[in-house]
DNA sequence: CCAGTTGACATACCGAGGGTATGCATTCTA
DNA sequence: TAGAATGCATACCCTCGGTATGTCAACTGG
């Protein structure tokens, strides 16, 4: 029995993803050929073309994956977190957890507003990670802990905080830096929670 | 009398230099073609290659011009302020005016660290804005204004939410955005002040 | 069960663009 | 002033993204 036509078509759109996230991630968006993404596969560039519009066009499904996986242990730990306060931190400190994988740096933090247009990279962002992120720091000040004050601004802050501590503490060597930054980033939060508030 | 070897080379580059900006900040690096460049200056490929090792390095050469002319307001804006942390409150926020230039957005922020690496484009901003960052952190924390801490990790959050901030900024459309984003960031940096310590 | 259609690819080809090898004229230098 | 060095042009190659077209298997309605 051969496989079904929807079968085979998950199955090739998936070995594109998985090699193309792959070979993204190890070169870089402009070392990458597509002929060398379907040769891996024993595929040609007419099944790459049948399934996406272009180069661009793979890079970003690959981009949308690895945002949901980003934003998935960001949800998990947050949620595994008691009140908004706690949940804010703890979303922090996964999400530069997660970034720490030299394969979303590159994909995710590097190429991604290059190649995408920095507006289609953030609207993918706010789609995943960066609307944990927004909603955390607005339940935040509906819970009082912090001042009231716009969310945007702050969320650009610290969602460009973090990506670039990201980027940071993958070439760091030493290992309290880790530490150090996630201690820094409590301390900066800690400076807009609202006076006579403990963790909520 | 026709112009010296050492006059022609310096205004070829410094054309060359100029035209690529131009060119590298309307269409980004990658949709720029050397060809386009050249011609705009009624060059050839030959001059080009003869001065740079090819398109990244010119590319290089540019944001390193981009670095530097940012760098220097910078300084300029924290010269201009009393004691170590006024300094560094303007020079951030002439940071975040300075990078609200699209060229500078699009060339130091957005192709930058894709088309060089990350490293090296770290590399590059330690060499201008980023030595400016450090060494105004480490004076407040000399100044006791704020508590001792690595310097680091705080530099890097604090780029990190700079730049991104400059580049939501330049897409909003309320100017009130950049007051909220410099009191937002006022707020974050106060958290850091040592309790009892006034303006330094 | 079968003719016609759709879909999942493969093949062949094109043009753009980065990079290189080489030629040439002018300026420098000994 | 003759040879060397330099600034730049010309011609060429090759990789690679994109397109047009062909082909065979799987689906679908009668």
């Amino acid at each position: 029995m051969s496989p079904t036509k929807i079968e085979q078509r998950q199955a090739t759109v998936h070995a594109l993803l998985t090699e193309g996230r792959r070979q993204f991630a190890r070169d870089g968006y402009a070392a990458v050929s597509l002929a060398g993404i379907v040769d891996a596969l024993g595929l040609t560039k007419g099944a790459l073309y049948h399934h996406f519009p272009g180069k661009a066009a793979l890079f970003r499904a690959v981009v949308e994956q690895v945002q949901e996986q980003v934003a998935a242990r960001v949800v998990a730990a947050a949620e595994a977190a008691p009140g908004s306060w706690r949940q804010l931190t703890a979303g922090c400190e996964a999400f530069l957890r997660a970034s720490a994988d030299p394969e979303v740096q590159r994909i995710m933090l590097i190429d991604g507003p290059a190649v995408l247009g920095w507006d289609v990279w953030r609207a993918l962002d706010d789609a995943s990670s960066g609307r944990h992120l927004r909603e955390a720091l607005q339940a935040v000040i509906d819970d009082g802990v912090i001042a009231p004050q716009p969310v945007e601004p702050l969320m650009h802050l610290l969602s460009g905080a973090m990506n670039e501590a990201a980027l940071w503490l993958a070439r760091s060597d030493d290992p309290r830096d880790l530490d150090d930054t996630v201690a820094a980033l409590h301390s900066l939060l800690d400076a807009l929670r609202s006076p006579a508030n403990g963790a909520t």
